[in-house]
RNA sequence: GCGCCCGUAGCUCAGUCGGAUAGAGUAACUGACUACGAAUCAGGAGGUCGGAGGUUCGAAUCCCCCCGGGCGCGCCA
């Protein structure tokens, strides 16, 4: 596609006084494919060379000179409409998805480059609800992404390992903790144990100030509250890594609040060395009324600290380690203002870095009847959602495929799929209402359409052995063949708009488009009854699209099944 | 009260740093399996882009105001 482009630029760079970045941002693909693949607007060229667009387009249609990569330059209105030549679009672009295989899409923008992405970050001590979900599935999505673009990838996850909730949960513990049971399910325990703290607090408000006290006791070393913090963290990290396990999850660090409890101090006195903060009611802070925004505390009156002087003093460290190009926070929007504030301490503070920390921040999920709390206790559980699905995925292959040999391994991917998809195909700014029979869809734009379109591609090689050696890409003429090409050439371009705007989202819709383009093509075009040439053409198109679907889907991080 | 985000077809959402006739899915209806997998495809129907101004050759997109919803606003994370 690049291809194209630049030959689009030689050419008009000669007529129009434009450079060839401006040329090249101004292209874009007209929205039907009979206005061609890509038009120049001459709207602002008007101004300069005294005419109207219209007229300057035809002029420059008309003084353009022919080129073997062009069937046709037209002007339409005030556009000049390009029309790639098909025969070599289609060459160009079915080979080098088959040459490329797994690397196909991928550039290298980002050579040398690292980009540190902090997501997930679950809180010890409080299950993985449905929540946590996106913060995982974006965050790992993203980390794809740039991988795919050549950069380095630092997956951090945060893990909220500190901090007063686990005050509460050691009181909480000594008061009503059972062993045996902590032992057996402890995740499930230990948020029992917290929703318990909750409860009781409301009649024993003596509770809070215990659970405030416990947190600084182990903040100051304590060594029963130590022992009882590290069991805690140790055995719900078990669990988080069981069900990352289950979704392809993986992190270069687990390096969460907790890991800077050393460092805290000297960060501390770095803010104040700057003369940055000061004393009000007690606690220490920095003042952001320049900027309009409340004040960042960095210390309780009682000493311990908090949130935000842990994020700022990972934040030094990260940079110290990885000194990233890019570091982004996949974190809830509810916590803008919180990323706000730190990023403005870190600029104070004289780090010009601080520019390059992105909150990437998501929609709550909304619950039709009434909110989801963690500490009201009713939170959905991620497993209770991903086993529904997978759940239904089997039994629709007992009804459709029930001959398939690894039943159970497929409705995994494809159950999994559909969540992980339903979560990322839409703009993640926007808040999503929880809705099962919206997770249990697997009709229409979902994972399992995407990878049905996989399933039957692969369905159709394994009947056509052999047909490899030899193929003529420029056979494709129809249109159906065509908006397949188009359409495969424009992976990478999905992929650095992806990463441009820091949207999964954009991967999962190029993903639909392409699935539905095979689909009409599918059903319009035979394949294995063609004639012999054409045939290897129409595999050889046909491979090139499964390469795609299965690039594209493992950006986002879900599995494209062979038989479904 | 102040700040941030969202508002597009009955429902769920796309809409490429302002561009050509605003597109999908879903639900309902009609049609296609003795053609490579019907988790699919084809078809019609469905719209004052929340409302009113402004900038511009041109606005769903940018600016201002209003309405509706979500979130946040010093010792939670």
């Amino acid at each position: 596609m690049q291809m194209f482009r630049n030959e689009i630029c030689k050419l008009l760079s000669v007529f129009v006084p434009m450079d060839s970045q401006q040329i090249m941002a101004d292209l874009e693909t007209p929205p039907s494919a009979e206005m061609g693949d890509f038009a120049f607007p001459c709207f602002k060229l008007a101004k300069e060379m005294r005419n109207s667009p219209a007229k300057i387009a035809a002029e420059l249609a008309e003084r353009l000179p022919a080129s073997e990569l062009f069937a046709c330059i037209e002007a339409r209105g005030p556009y000049i409409n390009f029309f790639c030549n098909r025969q070599r679009l289609a060459l160009v672009t079915v080979h080098a998805v088959l040459e490329q295989k797994e690397a196909y899409g991928k550039l290298e923008v980002g050579q040398g480059k690292t980009i540190v992405i902090d997501f997930s970050a679950p809180n010890i001590a409080k299950p993985f609800g449905i929540g946590h979900l996106r913060s995982t599935v974006i965050g790992h999505s993203l980390y794809r992404i740039y991988l795919a673009l050549g950069y380095r990838c630092v997956g951090i996850n945060h893990l909220g390992d500190w901090g007063t909730q686990f005050g509460k949960l050691i009181v909480s513990y000594l008061k009503w903790g059972d062993d045996a049971r902590l032992e057996e399910d402890p995740i499930a325990y230990l948020y029992e144990l917290y929703v318990r703290f909750h409860r009781e607090e409301v009649t024993e408000p003596t509770l809070a100030e215990e659970a405030r006290s416990w947190f600084k006791k182990l903040e100051d070393g304590d060594e029963r509250a130590r022992l009882l913090w590290q069991r805690f963290r140790e055995l719900s990290l078990a669990e988080f890594k069981r069900i990352y396990n289950i979704l392809g999850v993986r992190f270069d660090s687990y390096q969460g609040e907790s890991f800077y409890n050393e460092l805290l101090a000297d960060t501390i006195s770095q803010v104040e060395e700057k003369g940055l903060t000061e004393i009000s009611a007690g606690a220490l802070i920095v003042s952001l009324e320049d900027q309009d925004m409340p004040p960042c505390l960095l210390r309780k009156q009682d000493g311990a600290t908090l949130y935000a002087t842990r994020d700022l003093c990972a934040a030094i460290y990260r940079y110290q380690t990885y000194e990233f190009e890019k570091m982004l926070y996949v974190v809830g929007a509810d916590q803008t203002l919180h990323f706000q504030q730190v990023f403005s301490v870190l600029k104070k503070m004289g780090y010009a870095w601080a520019e390059r920390c992105v909150h990437v921040p998501f929609g709550l999920i909304g619950f039709k009847e009434g909110k989801m709390s963690t500490r009201q206790g009713t939170l959905v559980f991620l497993e209770d959602v991903l086993d529904r699905a997978t759940e239904l995925a089997l039994q629709i292959i007992q009804e459709k495929n029930a001959g398939l040999e690894n039943k159970a391994d497929v409705a995994r991917q494809v159950g999994i799929g559909a969540v992980i998809f339903g979560d990322l195909s839409n703009d993640r700014v926007k808040n999503i209402e929880f809705d099962w029979e919206k997770v249990l869809d697997f009709a229409g734009e979902t994972a399992p359409y995407v990878q049905y379109a996989h399933a039957r591609i692969c369905s159709i090689l394994r009947k056509a052995e052999g047909w490899t050696s030899r193929y003529d890409a420029t056979l494709l003429g129809t249109d159906e063949e065509q908006t397949v090409v188009r359409t495969l050439a424009r992976f990478s371009d999905a992929i650095v708009r992806a990463a441009e705007i820091d949207k999964p989202s954009v991967i999962a819709r190029y993903l639909v488009d392409l699935a539905a383009d095979f689909n009409k093509f599918y059903h319009q075009c035979p394949v294995l009854h063609a004639e012999v040439k054409l045939r290897s053409a129409r595999l050889a198109l046909v491979d090139a699209v499964r390469q795609v679907l299965l690039n594209g889907l493992a950006l986002l991080g879900i599995a494209a099944p062979q038989e479904m």
